[in-house]
DNA sequence: GACTGGATTTCGAGT
DNA sequence: ACTCGAAGTCCAGTC
């Protein structure tokens, strides 16, 4: 972090120079002011006057985040072009990209805070938890699924798609594992529904295939589906 | 907006001053330095130091954001209690909340900025695009899916859930549609099936159930599935 | 509170 | 570029 530069309302002006130098650095830019937001592309957003905080970032990403939510009320990408403008004596932010053509225009009735942010973040995050958690977690003890389960494969592809964890149970049949990480619903039984019937259709026939869903708990619906379609499950959770 | 306060490479004391107030008014804060990030919850991660842009909003969200990507690295939804402090001469900020239990901790190694805002937002954003929207074309012009179609009711429910819109064709079949705003995949497939079948069994035996997924397009293995499973699609997008 | 499915989902991996 | 599935998904609506 070397340097920081801040404006507190700033003229129209002042603040298109400071945000057009720090774009062109690749400087994080942050606005807060009252604005209004047009989007177009995917979809179409129109958003009235109103108090946010903008955030240009150098990859292209571009974030407007009112008072309330996680998520931001508007938003651009990674990979967007960024051009800070004075229109008709408003500061004026768009950001745009093609492929999809999408682009995102900020016009600031009254820019309260102005800033630019030289950061720099090695980004080595360490997540523990995961899915991923979890298939290690039964590949060294295959045991915690059922007694004599054998791994023989992960993501195993099949017609249709990759399967989690591909082995045997104790009596040589082919079972198959689709992990979560977390309570399930009805679409994971409906994933590992089609992984085992598009398996039993690969390897031919009478062939037995068992289909062992693994996940923390389910829900009714997802319980009753797995009832309904011979499927199984298996508690267990991220270690 | 009425107030902002900024400070630049403050003394921990003075952010600590300048956050404490701001959170305790329901402001909107900011914070950008150099610090860690701890998280443990749902998931747990630790990330090393870095420069990040980190902003408390009134309503218990906290957002930790990098010089990259659209998503925060590290995040608290909205309903946490936000607290700060200062630990060993390092500016500290936890968000926690319960069910579940969940708290993020960031350590200032530096703070380069703090900032706080007082933003009102109406918050009327009007989005247009959507599956809401492709549903509404429909009703206005059933022929648009199928020539004779006759919506009779939209979120029906079954007990696999509710269909989107359940309705009729020209020689009186049960006929229920899928929408989705955009190009499709495996799952929507699977969804609509988990429907057809609901209401074969609900209806009775012999009624046939004519199923149609309505989007702009479908994955090979979308349409695929949709072939084993005898049903059918229509290409239309939202207006 | 739990459940269900949409989302401008985003993100990453594989092809 | 496209497909596919995970995600600490978030979020709204419903029960």
């Amino acid at each position: 972090m070397t340097a920081v530069e801040t404006l507190t309302y700033p003229d129209p002006a002042d603040a298109l120079d400071l945000a057009s130098r720090a774009t062109d650095r690749d400087a994080l830019v942050t606005l807060v002011g009252t604005c209004t937001v047009e989007y177009e592309g995917r979809a179409a957003s129109s958003l009235g006057l109103g108090d946010r905080h903008v955030m240009l970032k150098p990859d292209g990403a571009a974030l407007v985040h009112t008072d309330e939510g996680q998520q931001p009320v508007n938003w651009q990408p990674p990979g967007c072009e960024h051009s800070v403008s004075v229109d008709d004596g408003s500061l004026v932010v768009r950001s745009t990209r093609s492929s999809p053509e999408e682009s995102l225009e900020v016009v600031f009735e009254m820019v309260a805070h102005a800033a630019a942010f030289d950061v720099t973040d090695s980004k080595d995050l360490a997540l523990t938890g995961t899915e991923a958690d979890l298939k290690d977690r039964i590949l060294d003890e295959p045991a915690l699924v059922e007694s004599g389960f054998t791994p023989l494969a992960t993501e195993r592809e099949t017609p249709a798609g990759a399967v989690d964890i591909y082995g045997e149970d104790a009596e040589g049949r082919t079972t198959v594992l689709e992990l979560k990480r977390r309570r399930v619903g009805p679409d994971a039984v409906g994933q590992l529904g089609r992984y085992v019937d598009a398996l039993k259709r690969d390897l031919h026939a009478e062939t037995e295939v068992r289909g062992i869903l693994v996940a923390p708990s389910v829900t009714d619906r997802a319980r009753q589906l797995l009832a309904e379609k011979g499927l199984e499950f298996v508690s267990l959770e991220p270690p």
